[in-house]
DNA sequence: GAGTTTTATGATACAATGTATCAAATCAGG
DNA sequence: CCTGATTTGATACATTGTATCATAAAACTC
């Protein structure tokens, strides 16, 4: 997870501006290591900045994934509201979510993936581009507390 | 991809009614091998069926993916739309998408996937209770074609 | 078949998650 | 300060569902 001077940083580079706002948004954003809905993150920062509106915190949200400082994940959440939004370094990666707390681990086992991709191309003459895969389980501390 | 046929009796079997706006549904569902949006489908029904309500389709589709007859992915597409419905046969296997199109073929690397979770699990100490995982590609005519 | 009960339907309203628009505010540079 | 380009917040709107509820239609009993 960045922290906000880099992320601030970043944003320069980009002919971006440092606004108040986009200011907040990002520190209500960098304190979490779990994921988080666009509700959730509204309601946090209505607490700690009211005056902000909901059209920018969903334009930052959107900012920050095309940067690469977010990434947007499916969940089979109930009510067909599927998005969730987790903070994580950039470049390739998957990550493991836990069942119990939420927590968030990444993970590249490119050279696994990597062989099963090449099964699939061998059995289905495809040519694989692309993949999306996320795994769920739980985490060391959850098993031990039986969460 | 089940026939008409095969899905009516499983509706029986489950003690739900073979009343004729889930035929409709089912039948405009079944000719489909490709992913499509509930709008999509909306559409299609109410071409050919216009008295059918809005909430019938919704309500089916969810019995569907209930039933295993239908899959919901999830697509990165653009304008927070990211469901999609699939006719699959029922089982566990995952999907390999066409990016030129949208055939879809299934595939089960099960030895490969299992080694990769094993290879996760060992790396993080989480326990590994469920997996999302999708391809997508270019399918061997779409290579051929240069689309 | 008529009556009853259970289930499913369609209309409507509502909720959640974004996006489009646009005037007003703000920022950066001279 | 002034100017011009970005951002912002308010508002309206779009999409994808879900909840409610009176009505309709199956299925079941006799």
């Amino acid at each position: 997870m960045p922290d906000l001077a880099a992320v601030l940083e970043r944003l320069d580079q980009e002919g971006l501006r440092l606004t108040e706002p986009r200011q907040q948004v990002v520190a209500a954003i960098l304190g979490r290591t779990t994921p988080f809905t666009s509700a959730e993150l509204w309601t946090a920062i209505q607490e700690r900045a009211p005056s902000i509106g909901r059209a920018t915190v969903f334009r930052t949200l959107d900012l920050l994934v095309r940067l690469g400082i977010l990434q947007r994940i499916h969940a089979d959440a109930e009510g067909g509201r599927c998005h969730a939004y987790l903070a994580c370094d950039a470049g390739h990666h998957h990550h493991l979510i836990c069942n119990g707390c939420g927590a968030v681990t990444d993970f590249t086992e490119d050279a696994a993936l990597g062989e099963l991709i090449h099964q699939v191309e061998r059995h289905t003459a495809f040519r694989i581009e692309g993949h999306r895969l996320e795994l769920v389980g739980r985490c060391p501390a959850c098993q031990a507390r039986g969460s």
